[in-house]
DNA sequence: CACAAAACCGAACACTTGCTACATTTTTTT
DNA sequence: AAAAAAATGTAGCAAGTGTTCGGTTTTGTG
């Protein structure tokens, strides 16, 4: 059996590249579970390795094995914490952005450690020198623009007057979101629901 | 000369207590404003005391001297940051809360490095067992009061519509005030100036 | 079965962390 | 001038940091 780079000969059964064992996407998620909860409550600098291992009995080495780096430990944890609560387009374009905003907030509702993680970790970020700093501003300009094209496409639909600017209306539903977030972050036990709802009604009369 | 506790006796003179020298109060002033800057671009966690010593050319010894210990120190920082950009409740009366939200606004700009430490902080405080908890809960409550108070009295002379909540409304300016200046952090290139004012003439309106 | 790579581990490296004894110099007050 | 304490300093502690080295065990494939 030959394994074959670039230019190869004759017949030769594909080097079949299954180079990880079954349990392993098991472990990286267990791993990105667990600096979930680590960083969420001490921040990207604050949170060790070692603190992230020791939850899962696991040893710093093969936590190291699996992300070899902690700024990309971090990332992928990012990554899934973005694909936890995810933008539905389609529904935004059938029921309107004011539904779809209330139905993605009450999601986060349910998972406060990632909503803290994507706060601290944001803050922290704002600075260049950041390693997540370019990920957070493509995050913003991702989140904006979606909204912004719901917004538009209501527009279009009647459901929002035409002469609110889609871009600067989606920043600030995106501000509002985050400032609000923060203040539930901060006393959870008062819901900022109404609030926020109020915002929108506001923001995005006919 | 007879140094007098409880229950003096006779004439003498008060104890004098001069326990501080002359030049410690800007030595103080300078620790704060470097520890600014350094927590600014690591936060609380990631700054450490010897980088603050060390942009001073300060022994860390003199620093734990004169701040005993890192979470003091991030008070003493946190107090002078706030005291910075003061809230103006007689400008608020006189001009309307959008006049003086907007004055405030503009003076933020000044110092970014605060700004992001501000928020870099208050999401990591947002877990329950950071130093600084208790301080941002305060802090918000006391932002949201004020706010709050700045709009009754814009309803009592017709300048906001008397049917608004003031509490709702003063947390949804905080909230929209918190999370445009985090994307301006993230994109100081982009002006939000405006966007902030769009939300509070709709908001505030009579 | 044989073998190669993935997965895992203990130990260590070089460095940083907050903080503390202990000693010296500066400033202030009597 | 003398005494007291504030201010500063050197050295060091015990603990923690991300990362690397050399090795063993586990797992899948040919």
């Amino acid at each position: 059996m030959v394994i074959v780079y670039a230019g190869s000969m004759s017949t030769s059964t594909v080097p079949q590249p299954r180079r990880q064992y079954a349990k392993t996407a098991q472990r990286r998620a267990d791993i990105i579970e667990a600096a979930t909860t680590v960083f969420s409550s001490r921040g990207y600098h604050g949170g060790s390795l070692r603190d992230i291992a020791r939850e899962l009995d696991l040893s710093l080495t093969s936590l190291v094995h699996h992300f070899p780096t902690k700024s990309e430990l971090l990332v992928a944890v990012l990554e899934h914490a973005d694909s936890q609560a995810t933008w539905f387009p389609e529904y935004a374009e059938d029921h309107g952005l004011q539904a779809a905003t209330l139905k993605l907030w009450g999601q986060n509702y349910d998972h406060p450690e990632l909503l803290r993680l994507l706060a601290i970790v944001a803050a922290e970020a704002s600075a260049p020198e950041h390693p997540a700093h370019t990920w957070f501003v493509h995050r913003y300009q991702r989140t904006v623009e979606g909204f912004a094209e719901a917004i538009r496409n209501d527009q279009s639909r009647g459901r929002i007057s035409s002469s609110t600017d889609p871009t600067s209306a989606a920043r600030l539903v995106a501000a509002t979101w985050d400032g609000l977030q923060l203040q539930w972050l901060l006393d959870p036990s008062r819901d900022l629901t109404s609030d926020f709802r109020n915002h929108l009604s506001q923001l995005l009369a006919p």
